[in-house]
RNA sequence: GGAGAGGUGGCUGAGCGGCUGAAAGCACCGGUUUGCUAAACCGGCGUACUGGUAUAAAGCCGGUACCGGGGGUUCGAAUCCCCCCCUCUCCGCCA
């Protein structure tokens, strides 16, 4: 959620973020209904001030130490007479309570309209991020490696996998449903493996190691921006009120969520694998044969908290795509690294770059174009910068030495 | 699931119907003093929203809300009442 005054500040910023990103918001609406919401609020405050003054010179009044009663009784005013004023002042107080009563009613309706208009706002998109409608037009920005060349016709993951006995999808959509499988024996074992290299690689690197639980509350959810608009995505255990996470980034940037940290501490490197949960809601019938949008899979996932300042959250953020681009190096996976175009966006990211990886020959053409993922890694790599301007879900302070 | 304890500012911790946005201490910031550091002393020190004013910024003056959350009583609530949430302890149950 971007601050309003830097909406209020920067309407047409907004709308073409909107436009580009292909959110729908009514930023015009928004404007009405915050300059609503200071009207009400201003009227409030002026009969609570009313209110309350009121109620300070009946305390007074009443007290036969105070100053006030002692000036009245000075100016020789009878008790009778004080009493008298006070009850005055009692229903005129009174009055002024039936008026604040439905102006918070209003000030409560505004406010939600208001709240909901927020969640909508896009935050607008890093200059360099490529105007576009979706990922068909997401900006290669570098190969790197050579696409191996076979003089035969190359088996997918699903026929290799099946055929080793390392990886059972039929008996996984038995147990839960399609786009679930399980591994076994030496692929069960790869599937940890990567996921140890890429903490390993990471930890080298200087990020903390960090276990962190998958099912959160509400807040967390809301406070990371997954919540509302990625609710239909999330797998949720309404009994508790808790959420499965779908990145390990939630319960991670979620962290130090109400925390004032000191600038010294800065910047906070962590890293963890995690099990992803995902509805995939509407995406039925697509990506349907093989390991690719499955509900479940575990991921490494880097996040850094760093001085909220563009350039050095721009420069982190390099070297998060340089970390994850080393481990597909390491592993000798050609891959390429796409600029994300606005229309790919998600509404609360300034930028992503997605680093596809090479598959195999056959569906190169189509599956370069998504995100890439190997056959045991299903990790989308991409990497994005959130939170530049005044994030507001998650409120993380900062001192200043 | 049962029983109890508790949730107040960055922290510790008072307050238990008006003079409390909140004592005191610690921490922090500015200053004085001082071979250096430390100590001592003086001053400052919450957040959000909002009005005014000013600006390159900062700021300054004012208002409202906030003592876990929501509702109620009252002219007035951190303080009284109700509901909920959270944390902790003990017991029970248990993949």
């Amino acid at each position: 959620m971007l601050d309003i005054k830097y909406i209020r500040d920067h309407v047409d910023l907004i709308k073409q973020a909107a436009t580009d990103k292909h959110v729908r918001c009514d930023v015009d609406r928004l404007v009405v209904v915050d300059a609503d919401r200071r009207r009400v609020r201003q009227e409030l405050d002026a009969l609570r001030t009313k209110s309350r003054e009121g109620g300070e010179t009946i305390g007074q009044l009443r007290n036969p130490k105070s100053k006030l009663r002692k000036e009245a009784a000075e100016a020789g005013r009878s008790d009778a007479d004080i009493e008298t004023e006070v009850d005055g002042l009692q229903s005129e107080l009174n009055k002024i309570k039936t008026l604040i009563k439905p102006l918070e009613e209003q000030d409560r309706q505004v406010v939600e309209e208001f709240d909901t208009l927020m969640w909508t706002i896009p935050q607008p998109p890093a200059p360099e991020v490529p105007v576009g409608k979706d990922d068909t037009e997401n900006v290669e920005i570098r190969r790197v490696g050579t696409v191996p060349q076979f003089n035969f016709e190359l088996k997918d993951h699903v026929d290799l996998g099946e055929r080793l006995g390392i990886l059972d999808i039929e008996r996984g959509v038995k147990l839960s449903g399609s786009r679930n499988y399980t591994l076994k024996g030496a692929g069960a074992l790869m599937y940890q493996a990567v996921l140890r290299l890429a903490m390993d690689r990471m930890i080298d690197r200087g990020f903390t190691p960090m276990h962190v639980p998958v099912l959160v509350r509400e807040e967390v959810m809301y406070g990371t921006g997954y919540f509302p608009t990625g609710r239909d995505q999330a797998y949720l255990c309404e009994r508790d009120e808790m959420s499965l996470v779908g990145t390990a980034e939630v319960p991670l940037t979620a962290f130090h969520s109400g925390e004032i940290l000191s600038e010294d501490d800065l910047p906070i490197k962590m890293v963890a694998v995690s099990p992803c949960f995902r509805r995939e809601a509407g995406a039925a019938g697509k990506d349907t044969r093989g390991l690719y949008r499955i509900h479940l899979f575990d991921k490494v996932e880097q996040v850094i908290i760093c001085k909220n300042d563009e350039e050095t959250s721009k420069q982190f953020h390099e070297e998060i795509v340089a970390n994850a681009e080393g481990l597909l190096q390491e592993l000798e996976l050609p891959y390429r690294v796409v600029n994300v175009c606005t229309g790919d966006l998600g509404q609360g990211q300034v930028q992503k770059f997605d680093i596809e990886t090479w598959i195999h020959a056959t569906v190169m053409a189509k599956r370069i174009r998504h995100r890439g993922s190997t056959n045991f890694r299903r990790d989308d790599s991409s990497c994005v910068t959130k939170g530049r301007i005044a994030r507001r879900g998650i409120v993380i302070r900062s001192t200043t030495r």
